[in-house]
Formats: structure tokens, sequence, C-alpha cells
DNA sequence: CCAAAAGTGTTTGTATTACACCCATGT
DNA sequence: ACATGGGTGTAATACAAACACTTTTGG
């Protein structure tokens, strides 16, 4: 079966059980080897690379059918989850399937709802789907280089600069960084996402006087220098700080 | 013709035009009187006040579909616009038609986007249209005197902590205040959006440091005592301010 | 005259930034 | 030994918060 059958395929059973018109893109942000990355999806149909989006149920909450949709096309469960921005020009995503006609259930006219999710990359088994050739983690310098279907890019940008407001009010970390980190793992996130050098010194102070890590008796070996403390974080005074809010970086 | 024949009209209508399952709801702000109030329309059918939202035409980008929302329903234009939240609960409207049977445009599932507006009151000539009998500003401690419908205060209650956030960002008033305006209006919206006093000297300085303001060579007449300066936005520094952000109040 | 309004001064406290220094330690 | 990591000291700066005083002026 080809990419457009299977396409067709799935287009009836999509109109009986999802709502019309309305659609979910996920922007799941991961970091790996001191640098973000996004989760995407190769559509076996076109070649061209997709935000890993999907569709509501009739009769599901939006809210559960984001995180079913995270489950399903990129198996992530748990992942850090908000909604940052609405997309609802007329002609955003019809184009994309233009060998087809107008009964296929994807050509609708589509609304998306843009939600940012942070999650780390190792905990992922990427498992493409059967409409998918592909599914990766791509970072984000790599994404002027792939051909991006539809609106996803800016979508994702809107993501980017969404992330980038959040950090200097809430902190980041818990969905994105593995269990046992190093201070200095820490600090290149902060980096990469505020697009700035900071200063060791004055980063150890202010993470410490956050109060949302807790130091662990372990140390990572194996590096060629001394071995670098890990921490994870303390949940309850992480979830605190999520509450309050913190000042700004 | 009563309130439900007219909502079946209507739904008539607006199945042919309307994308169904998606709706808007703009929470309009005003200032007055030093306070803060909502622009709400009570429905004829069952005398509850509601959001003055409505649909997105099938041909139509969304931002134009709020921006024709406002006009039609609350005759505004002009006003400062900004999505600030989805709303998706599976049962979240479809109660509020309880008495009609399945086929009412307005009794499908809606998911409705939440935007929120800035405008002066003084500026508005309320029109109520054929559905509503009535269309207000209601001050927001009156919101809890009167029945709402649906999630729509709930919708109202996110839309405030997004304003309440965003003023410390972003400068808010230009939309919400009047062509010219003293120094104590303006402080006194602040201290609304903020929920607390703000020192006036301190207030005085920062607020000029802004560059924000033009001072007038008006005062204005006829209050007891000395007349106030009259102000009004300098609109250039004001949308440079918008762009690049503020510090904390 | 009086109360509101405009404008300024000062003090205290707290964060931020930028450097710099010292110690620890794995290879 | 040495590069990395951990931890602390400090001086400069910049605001923010609280308070108080003065001057102006409309009715």
């Amino acid at each position: 079966m080809d990419s457009k059958q299977q396409i067709l395929l799935r287009s009836n059973e999509a109109k009986e059980i999802y709502l019309p018109h309305i659609s979910a893109d996920p922007v799941i942000f991961g970091f790996e080897n001191n640098g973000l990355k996004v989760l995407m999806l190769q559509t076996n149909y076109r070649q061209k690379w997709l935000l890993p989006g999907g569709y509501v149920r009739k009769d599901e909450d939006l809210d559960d059918a984001v995180v079913r949709i995270l489950k399903d096309r990129a198996g992530i469960s748990d992942a850090y989850m908000e909604e940052f921005g609405v997309f609802g020009k007329k002609d955003r995503s019809e184009f994309f399937f233009e060998d087809f006609d107008e009964t296929l259930f994807h050509k609708q006219r589509f609304i998306s709802i843009g939600y940012l999710a942070l999650y780390n990359p190792s905990n992922t088994i990427l498992v493409k789907d059967d409409i998918s050739n592909a599914c990766d983690w791509i970072f984000l310098d790599e994404l002027d280089n792939i051909d991006i279907a539809m609106d996803h890019r800016e979508i994702i940008e809107k993501a980017l600069l969404t992330l980038r407001e959040k950090i200097s009010i809430k902190p980041i970390g818990y969905n994105l960084l593995p269990e046992k980190f190093t201070l200095s793992e820490l600090q290149k996130l902060y980096e990469t996402i505020l697009g700035k050098e900071l200063n060791r010194g004055n980063f150890y102070r202010k993470i410490k006087n956050l109060g949302i890590l807790k130091k662990l008796d372990e140390r990572r070996r194996g590096g060629a220098h001394k071995a670098p403390d890990l921490y994870s974080f303390d949940e309850q005074n992480y979830n605190k700080a999520l509450e309050n809010g913190l000042n700004n970086w």
C-alpha cells in the first residue's frame, strides 16, 4: 500500500472519530549534547517534516487529546505541557494535500492549537508510525536545512519565543534533563534557551538559593578531569517555584 | 418571535457560514471610574450573562473573525487583542442549550479560543443585538452577583491573570484610557490591574523615565482643587516599549 | 485657606553583574 | 601537573520601596 492510499484509509476513520477543523500541534523540546532539539516526523507522502500533531476525539477533552497525541505519535508520556498559541489562517494547511480531493479529512481547513512540551530525548524510544518514514529529534540550528510543511516552522518559532519568556518566570529543567545531572549541564541548558552566556559563579549561587536542587552523593566519573557532583531536582521545592514564579535571569 | 425561535433561525444560518465546533470568546476589559470592567451580554434566552463570543466563517482567518466579532457584537474596533487561552473541555458548552435538540448549531461541542481585549468604555455605544436583552460593562467586583453561563467566569479569570502578568512586561493604558488623562488616572489603572497600591512619587518617576508619556499644555478644570496636568501617550515610544518590554512593577 | 497635584530628595535594602581567588580532585 | 569543577568574596551598579518635604494652584 502506498502512502496515498494509506492516507485515504485514515481519512475515513478520522471523519468518524475526530472533530473536524481542529488540530493540535505539540512542539516538543529536548536537550541533548548541549543543544536544544525539536521532535519531528517526516511523512511518507511528500517527504516533508511535520510536528507530531493530531486531532481531538469527539468525546474527549482537549487536554486529554494532547496527552494522547504525544503518547501515540511520539511515545512520550508525562511531559510538561502548555498551550502557547493558536494558528488559524485560512490557507495554512489545506494546500499540503493538494493531490487529494476535497473529501479528504486531512484536507479540511484546520485551526491548530500549539502546545509547548518539554522532554528528555534520552527517555524516548522513537517510533515512526505508518504514515511517517522518520521520527527524529532535530537540533534547532538544523531546522533551516530540512523541508518543513505548512506553517510548522512558524509554529516552532513562536514556541521558542514562549519558552524563552517562560524561563525568566518559571524554573525549567525538570522535564528536559535526566534524573541526575551536573550543574554545568543545567547551566548550559539555561544558556541555550536564553541564547546568551551566564556567569558560572552567579549561576551557581542563584540556582542554589532557589532551593530547587538536591545534591546527590554521587559524581559523574570517567571524564577527563575532576568528577563533577550530580544533582537532581527537589520535587517539592521545584513545584513550589513553578507556582510562585521566579525573578529574572 | 420569542427567544427560542430566534435561536433556531440563527442556527440554520450558522451551519452554512461558520466552521463547526470552534468559537472565539473575547474578554474585553475597560477602565472607568477607577475600576476595571468587562463587557458582557445577557441573552434573552435564559437571561444569563455571556462573553460577546462568536464563530469563525468558513472562509475567514481566525484573526479576522475575532475583529469581526468584536465589531458586530460589541461595536468595538481597533482594540488591542491577544489570544490567552483555549477552553476545550468536552462538556463546557453543550449544556447551556438543553431545551433544544441536538441539531442546533449552538448546542454542538465547542472549543473556544479566549482573546484578551482592551478598550476604553467611553468610546463605546453599547448595542444589544437581537438575541441579547442587555449589553453592559460589568465591574469586576460585580461579577459575583450576576448569573454567568457555561465556563465564562473561568475564562474571565484566566484573562485577568494574563492581564496581570502582561502589565509587568509591557506598558498598558493606550487602549484603556481616553486620549487625554491625568497621572493619577494612569496610576489608578495600574493599581487596579495589579491589585495593590503604588507609591505616588515612585510611580511618577518610573512612568516618566519610560518616556511613553507626553505632557499636554492643558489641565483638567472643574475639579474641587488644583487642576491636574493632562497627558497622552507618545505613540512612538509607547510602541517601542511594547516591543522591548519593561521591567517589573 | 485648603486640599489635591506636581515634583524632588533621601535613605535603606536588595539584586545583579563582573571579576577574582582559593580549594578539590581525577586522570 | 593541570584542567575542570566547586565554592566564596567583593566592589560597582542599579533599582525598588518607603517616606517626607516643598511648591503650585483652583475653587
